[in-house]
DNA sequence: TAGTGGTCTAGACCACGAA
DNA sequence: TCGTGGTCTAGACCACTAA
């Protein structure tokens, strides 16, 4: 009850989450009746309340016993970023950025970000360390009609932050990897090896309709794995 | 109306199915009411058919306007398989089967699928080529404990479908990928150079709670890259 | 103004699980 | 037997959209 104006089905939902967030996995919910009689609605409002948290995954119906804490779902799928896989490890994330600029779009770039070839694009060029040692390359590039200022504002420390910060967070986005060698430049400020292994990956990331990044980065294989966690369907 | 004796809503929901399978996105849905009179029944009813289709993906609800068809939601996140990727590129997949046998598992096998050291496991190993030329060369280690008569019954064309059957169709994967040089053996068998980077892929493919499978490919990076959709959280 | 979906009521009967 | 969720009814009022 956060809400005397709120509609009865969100109040019982929100007083139901409440209750339900930190319990075990397994743990009762109260009964729909019981929810009846507690918040002097119908029954039909309370299945309304307790749907929601359903689909959610937070509950878990079993007729004919009652309704129960679900065991949480895994969680999305995701690729982890960097800074994540690097906490993951213990260690440090740092990044320097090398180049921060408007640009014209080149064709692939354009393409990716379905835009002209020669509309404005914001480059940012990072590199990345973990605890000070070289760990990978990263260009990504922005649609700069979509974010007005950007790099007026000063570069944030998370680029996906920043995004969010906009209502730009992407929802979707298209990864294509693989494995190369490094050009000489690349060898030079991962300061690896020109002849070892490296892994390229791009990202295509997307909000709603709109491309609003695309990234390509160039990670040192020796001390870099990527991480997919994916669900699939059905 | 494909069973007289199936749940109202079923019902309901199953109509309206089959009027919307095939519509553009964005076409208009019997309003609710409408399907109150079509099937005399209630609309809290109706309202059940349409919240399924709703939460399907199926529709969208406009308020004060009506439930329309929504324009597709994106597939599910995935990992590309081996077969999809060549389809795409209008390439014949083909796969020889170079091992199919009972082992015991070693101690990386027996950790990633939540087994003992020793336990029977089954190891399938293919080299798969695409018009005639070697791409990826595959391991794959599976619960023998699962899929008692595997071995005996023939490989599969495909695994997933063959697991499919079994009802151990994996609903989540984790992945891990890096960049790499290959064994001697490797290289022999893809016929590659020793010093040219491959792609290193790793999965565990999980359905409910257990540990299905768990796979190492190796694919000459030359000729190919494995493509990522990912959905990102709300 | 007429139609739509959003919310809500106050009941009802059923199948199922536990005691 | 009793409590649970699953299904269903026959209405109601609201806010919103479109004509």
């Amino acid at each position: 009850m956060t809400d005397g104006r709120a509609l009865k089905h969100v109040q019982v939902r929100e007083y139901v989450r409440s209750l339900v967030t930190g319990s075990a996995p397994g743990s009762p919910a109260p009964s729909e009746r019981e929810l009846v009689h507690r918040f002097g609605v119908a029954r039909m409002t309370v299945r309304q309340a307790m749907d929601a948290l359903v689909v959610e995954g937070l509950l878990e119906r079993i007729p004919g016993r009652g309704t129960f804490v679900a065991r949480p779902r895994r969680t999305a799928s995701r690729i982890t970023s960097f800074t994540e896989e690097m906490g993951r490890r213990g260690l440090l994330a740092e990044s320097s950025t090398l180049l921060a600029r408007r640009e014209q779009a080149g064709p692939g770039v354009a393409r990716a970000l379905s835009l002209t070839e020669g509309d404005a694009v914001i480059h940012w060029r990072r590199l990345r360390r973990a605890d000070g040692v070289p760990m990978c390359l990263e260009d990504a590039y922005l649609n700069e009609v979509l974010l007005p200022g950007f790099l007026q504002s000063g570069m944030p420390t998370s680029l996906y932050e920043a995004l969010d910060q906009r209502g730009l967070r992407p929802t979707w986005a298209e990864d294509s990897i693989t494995a190369d060698v490094p050009s000489p430049d690349e060898a030079a400020l991962l300061e690896c090896d020109p002849g070892k292994p490296v892994l390229r990956h791009s990202r295509r990331a997307i909000a709603g309709e709109k491309v609003i990044e695309v990234s390509r980065t160039v990670y040192r294989a020796d001390r870099f794995t990527l991480w997919v966690q994916l669900g699939h369907e059905s």
